[in-house]
Formats: C-alpha cells, structure tokens, sequence
DNA sequence: GGACGCATGTAATAGGTTACATGATTAC
DNA sequence: GTAATCATGTAACCTATTACATGCGTCC
C-alpha cells in the first residue's frame, strides 16, 4: 500500500510549514494559538503573523499532513483546532535529519556595526548599550525557564525522544544565543564609550 | 541652505540599501564587486544576489546617496563604478544610531532542535555533527582574518573612527557567533549520540 | 461607550530567490 | 570546444509584512 504517498513532502514544504508541524507534533492547536506560540516559544527562532499562518495551515492540510475539526464555543468565536496527522509527523522527522544548505544569517545589527566608524560615537554606545540590556533581559528571561524545567522536568536521564529534550535543546540555543549577543553588545559599546585616544 | 533634503532618508531607505552604502563607504565599487564583497566581506551578515544588487544601486542614485561613472576596460566588459555622496554617508552615519526595533531571528536548525525528538537520533547527530564542523571551519577563517588584523593594522590605540575598527568589531562578532553555535551544535550532537537510556 | 482578547480570513505591497538573457575574454 | 570569470540587467515567482475586514464577549 501507499506508493502513492508524495516522497518529496520535505522539499515542497516550506520551513514555515514545518514549524507549524513542530508545534502541532506537540499536541493540537488552533491558528490563532499557534500565532501565541509563536511569540512566545518558538517564536524567539521563527516568527509568522496569523496571515502567514491561516493559509499556511490550508496548504499543510491540502499536502495531507494536517486536519482539522471545527471546535464550538458558548462565550467565545468558534475555532478550527488542528491536528498532525502520521504522514505529518513523518514528513517532520525526516525534514530535521535531512541535508542542511547553509542559509546566510541576516543580522542588522552587525551590519550597523560595519558601518559604525562613521556614526557619532555617543550615539551609537547608547544604541548597543541598550541593545546589550535587552539581550541581558532576554537572557534571565530564559534562564527563569530552565530553572522551572530542570526542577520540574527532573532532566535526569535526558531521553533525547521526549519534547521535552527538544524544548531544553532549543532554551540551550537561546541562552547561548543571548549571552554572546549581550557580550558583543556590552564589548562594542565599551570601546565606543572611551575617549577617543587622538 | 538644503532645508529641502529628505529628512526621511533613513525610514524610506532598506536594510540592503544601507549594505551597500556601508561597502560603498570604504571606496567606491561596481555592482558586480559588491557581489562578490557580500559574499566574502560582510557576506556571513547579509547576503544579497545580483538581481537584487542592480536595482537598489538604482534606487540609491535616485534618492541622491550615490552616483556612478562608468570605466570602460580594454580586456573586460565596461563597469559602472559606484561612489557614496555626501548624502549617502551622513544617512548612513544616522541609520547606525537610530532607533532598532528587534527582528526576530530565522534559525532554520534552532527550529530542527524543536522537533528532534520525533527524528532519528543517529540520522539527527550526523546532521549536527556536521554544522558542527563546519561552523569550526568558519571559525578557523575569522581566526586567521584577526591574526592578520592585529598584526598589519596593529589596532594599538583602537580608534573607533576607522573602518578598520568597525571591520574588527565585525569580526569578533563573526568569531563568537560561530564559536557559539558550534559548540551548541556538538552539544545536541553529543546528546543524540549518547545511547539511549532506557 | 470604548478598548481589549478571541477568532479567522483576504489584499496589497515589499523583500528576496531563481531563472532568463546577453556577450566578451581567458584558461584548460 | 567548453568552462570560468567579468559584467549588467529583467521577469517570474515565492515569502513575509502591513493593512483591510468582520464579529462576539468581557472588562473598565
């Protein structure tokens, strides 16, 4: 049965779709709580707005790797609720072990910095100092989530198969991610706060 | 004089647009050198293909921050060689202490990690193990381009007004960043190579 | 009465990649 | 000959943001 099935799922969806399948794997989800999921979990690594996601969604479930039911409630709007289905969760298993192609990273910030030899010095410390506290707010921020999930979770044998491996592998990625922005921040603008040296 | 100059500059102005004026600051360059810098220089920051280029250098003229001449050549094809005017060097100046509201980042292998847990843990570590090496490779680069910059330019007195300056605090960005997601990469490598504890 | 949260969608525009298109010179 | 480098552009397409559009319930 099923050679039918579509074998190249992987490389006609893109990586917004997957990080729908990502969090739907987790459990079902309605449009609109996916878009919250996305500000606050993921979010920090891959951001959509809702009208991003509705099609989105549409196209996943046309590709059969998503369905959904339409979910009636008394005081609020009714909502459709979606679910992964098993051609979903494959395809998404295969997506993370398939071959990566370097995508270049594009960060404004470093680009600021390429050109900060012609800024006002004052001016420019202000913007990275301040930059550096975000990052350092963003930093506790996540260092309050690891706290609460290596308490609660008790991540004692780290089994690499829970979502709870994936969620404590992805806040890694966040604090080092932060830290060594905050770091470069807080570096950059030492050296544009001293007096100038001529 | 000059109260008709465009105050909005910096609003109307994109991020590739400020790319390019940051290159064109150092000197003057055709479209087919920035091509060619956006791939080497800055590249790992912001990347930018031709087709892309050619426009915005268009576009950047109209708006008065450049002008061309073209320089024919005996042996190769005519180039239009770009220059920043005055304009375009105090824009950019203003650009790099403006005001940033915070993109968020597109980690396409952060958003892997979220669901690693449904993928093969062999398969998964490979992949990982590899960006691992590679981003030490990447490493490897910058270390050489700091050992060659803190010999030649001798950065003694560290005067923030010099694109040297900024292409060193460039640099140290380059070489934390990939330090840090090499090593986060052989980190979740490590742990999907672990064998599984139950 | 007005703002906010829940809930879902579409349309217009901007940003970016891939592909199309051309043409000379040099190196293998 | 054939591939690579130099050199510049346009067109079609995909991705992402902003704005438009609707409507109910709750809280202040």
């Amino acid at each position: 049965m099923a050679p039918y099935v579509n074998i190249d799922i992987v490389t006609t969806t893109s990586a917004l779709g997957f990080a729908l399948l990502g969090l739907l794997a987790r459990g079902p989800l309605s449009g609109y709580d996916i878009a919250g999921q996305l500000k606050a979990g993921v979010g920090p690594f891959w951001h959509a707005r809702h009208s991003q996601i509705y099609p989105e969604l549409a196209r996943l479930q046309a590709a059969g790797l998503v369905s959904h039911e339409r979910v009636e409630q008394h005081d609020r709007p009714d909502k459709k609720v979606f679910s992964i289905l098993p051609a979903g969760r494959t395809a998404l298993a295969e997506w993370v072990a398939s071959p990566v192609e370097a995508d270049p990273i594009r960060d404004e910030l470093t680009l600021r910095a390429y050109a900060v030899w012609l800024a006002d010095p004052a001016a420019a410390a202000a913007v990275f100092r301040s930059q550096e506290q975000q990052h350092r707010a963003q930093l506790a921020t996540y260092e309050g989530y690891r706290q609460e999930m290596e308490q609660s979770c008790g991540l004692d044998p780290f089994r690499t198969n829970t979502p709870e491996f994936a969620t404590y592998a992805t806040l890694q990625r966040g604090l080092a991610h932060e830290r060594e922005l905050a770091a470069w921040c807080g570096w950059l603008a030492d050296a544009l706060e001293r007096p100038p040296t001529d």
